[in-house]
This record gives C-alpha cells, structure tokens and sequence, in this order.
DNA sequence: CTGGATCCCTCACGATACTG
DNA sequence: CAGTATCGTGAGGGATCCAG
C-alpha cells in the first residue's frame, strides 16, 4: 500500500490504520468478545471493527475463538506474534502522554486505556523492591495494581484489601505528570483517599508520565 | 478525534496516520527537504506531505527550517520530542519485518528504509567487541555500516574503505531472515561480495530479522 | 442479546496540474 | 524547489437492520 519494501510500511498497513493500535491496546488488557470492544471504542462503527478484526486476524496478530462454554459466542485473542506489540503499544502510548492536556468534555476514559497508562508508566526504580496494592477509581472506571517485590501487576476490577484506594477524575494525570503534588491534589479535592493515604506520594512516584 | 483520554489515542492523532511514521522514519535518517521527503515516499500525494508535515511542527514533533546558506530553502528536521520515537520505530520496523515475504514488483528499496532496516536488526551481542565496516547496494541505493567495538553506526551513502562490500537485491533479506545461508546466496549469485568475503557470515549473524 | 451486514453521507486520501 | 489548487474515488462515520 505504500509502495515500500520494508518492515515499517508492512506494520503500518496491519496496526498503522485508524482504530489499530487501539484495538491491539484493548486486546493486550484481556481476550474481548466484538461487543466489548465496542463498547470500549464507543465511537468506532461496526463495520470497521468488523473489518480491522479481519486485517489484524489475516496477518496473524489476532485469533478468533469460537467458544461453546455458555453458548456460542466469539472471542478475540492476541496470537503471540501480536502480543509482541506489547512494548511498542506501552512505549508509543507513553510517548504520546506528554500530549495529553486536560481532558475534553466529550473523552472518555475506560478500564483499558486505564490499565495501559500505569502499566506505561510504572518505573521499577521507584519502587526497588518494596511491595504495595492500589485500587484506582476515576469516573465509573475501577482497576486495581499490585506491586510484588517490584514485580507490577495490573488489571481492571476492584481488589478488596489494596492497601490504599484512590478516587479520582481526569486530574490524576496531572499528578503522574508530576504537574500537582499528591498534597496539592488530596488538599484541592481533585483526589479522594482511603487506607493508608500515606502510600499516595508512593503512587506518585511509581507512575509517572 | 478517538474520543479517548488516553496517550496512544493522542500518538495515533499525531504520528498514526496515513504516511506519518514513513515521514518520521526518513527524517531520523538525516534532515530532509520537501522535495527529498517527496523522492523517499513517491506515493505520498505532495498535498497531504504539506499537511502531515503541518500536523507534526504543530504536535512539536518536527522543526520546520529555514536555510540561508545556498539560497532560500526549508528543511524539515526532528525535534528532541521527536527523536524519542526512535526506539519505537526501530522497534516496530523490527515487528514488521516479520510480515516481509518476496518484495512487489512495484515496490521501492530506499536509503532511509534500508538504513533503518539495518539499525533495528543489529544485535550487539553477535558482535561483541569486534569492529568491522561494510557497504552495501541493493538496487541503487548505497548505504554503510561501520561497527566500532560493539557500536553500531549506519548511514546513507557510499564508504571508502569498507572491509566488505555487498551487492544484492531484495534477497537480502532472506540472508537476513535465515532463509538463506549466506554461503547459499553467493553461490546462488543473489549477492555478489567484494573485500573481505568471510566477513560475510558474520555480516549475515549481526543483522537478524 | 451478540456479532455483525447494509445503507448513505461525508471527508480524507490519491492523482495530477499548476503557481510563487 | 516548495508547496497550493482542483477534482475524483474510496475509506471512514453514523444509524439502522438482520441472523443465530
């Protein structure tokens, strides 16, 4: 399509059209049926959805399951070959966090993009090899990391016993952005805490744009 | 434009669109003009050049400047910002080269892609400390690789001196991928060697698709 | 209800010609 | 040389509809 004998060209007619990468984003977060993902890209149509699902499946990035378990219904996988996008979608999605300013009105946040944003984020350096467990709240969007003797964990959903639970809105970047003090954030009621509120400059200075 | 409050929607705004990741790959080779831009990436329509190269100064990803010296001209050159999708690129060329079977009749062999091509598979650890030079034609194009005690330099352009010179076309790549042994591809008359023709070999082990 | 297919409209892209 | 202008086409956006 671009007329180019070389790798790059070939990686950007698989993931390099519009809704790509995004899709590859949703799909490294967990296994997503059609209708999770689009509910997850609200504003994608159906019918390119339906048509990147089978570029991304022709070139071996995705595998479509068939499952029987509660009846049948379709399921949309990562292939291992697509799972190698992995540190490119974490490192392109980092890069393109010092982009981000405030929020518009009309963007949303989901569990996924969530999840990807610490996960791109993290620096082991921070934590060396302490331990520590937050769940996240920003608008209706609960997720929950875990950090294991520097080793991170994170997923969407609650975690019941994380040791700090932060309530937040768009804001939170600001304060990964290292823009607004975990302080300034918890004092202006931009972040609301519970547990041990103490852990939240830690947070600060394990994720961070 | 995705409708998400998230750093890899914002990257795709900016560098996912149609040709943008092309563009930034020829200008992490060497600062480029309009018209050089235009000869890298022939397909490219010269009006939506003008507007991703507008998108990227607005984003802050490349610097549009003005030469005195000759006479009038523009150049269009990465910022620092955009320096920092070096590795990403690389390492998506990388990812990309797996999906390269047998080139296109109509597809090109550039400078820039070839340059990059040999910067992403370079493995320093088939080397070690050694140092070794080549250059290579593939088609018209010219480029070379000059390896200094483990660090790896690759520009466009011819090398006097170099230890090996290599002529081939695209089947190159099979000797890249291990399709092809490289003792098979000169026999073969795929690659044509000149200078040290041992070096060969470990030419073929240092850059690995 | 899930997993799409279809329709229609718009806009971005592709090709080419032209200008300061 | 460095774009701008014009115009045709095809892909994307949005809503609706349909089959299992």
């Amino acid at each position: 399509m671009y007329g180019q004998y070389c790798g790059l060209a070939r990686a950007s007619d698989v993931v390099g059209e519009r809704w790509g990468l995004l899709i590859v984003r949703d799909l490294l977060v967990r296994d997503q049926r059609f209708g999770d993902l689009k509910r997850g890209l609200p504003r994608i149509p159906t019918n390119v959805l339906t048509k990147r699902l089978k570029t991304l499946e022709e070139a071996g990035v995705v595998e479509r399951k068939l499952l029987t378990s509660p009846r049948n219904t379709v399921v949309y996988s990562l292939s291992e070959f697509g799972r190698d996008l992995e540190d490119i979608v974490l490192a392109l999605g980092r890069w393109g966090a010092k982009l981000l300013g405030e929020a518009d009105l009309d963007e949303i946040v989901t569990p996924e993009s969530l999840v990807m944003a610490l996960r791109s984020t993290y620096r082991p350096e921070a934590v060396g090899q302490t331990s520590a467990s937050y769940e996240l709240h920003v608008g209706d969007v609960v997720l929950h990391a875990i950090i294991d003797q520097g080793k991170l964990s994170v997923e969407p959903g609650e975690y019941r016993g994380a040791a700090l639970t932060i309530t937040a809105g768009p804001a939170i970047r600001a304060v990964m952005a290292g823009e607004l003090t975990p302080a300034e954030a918890v004092e202006s009621g931009a972040v609301a805490l519970e547990g041990e509120v103490t852990l939240f400059d830690q947070f600060a200075a394990t994720f961070r744009i």
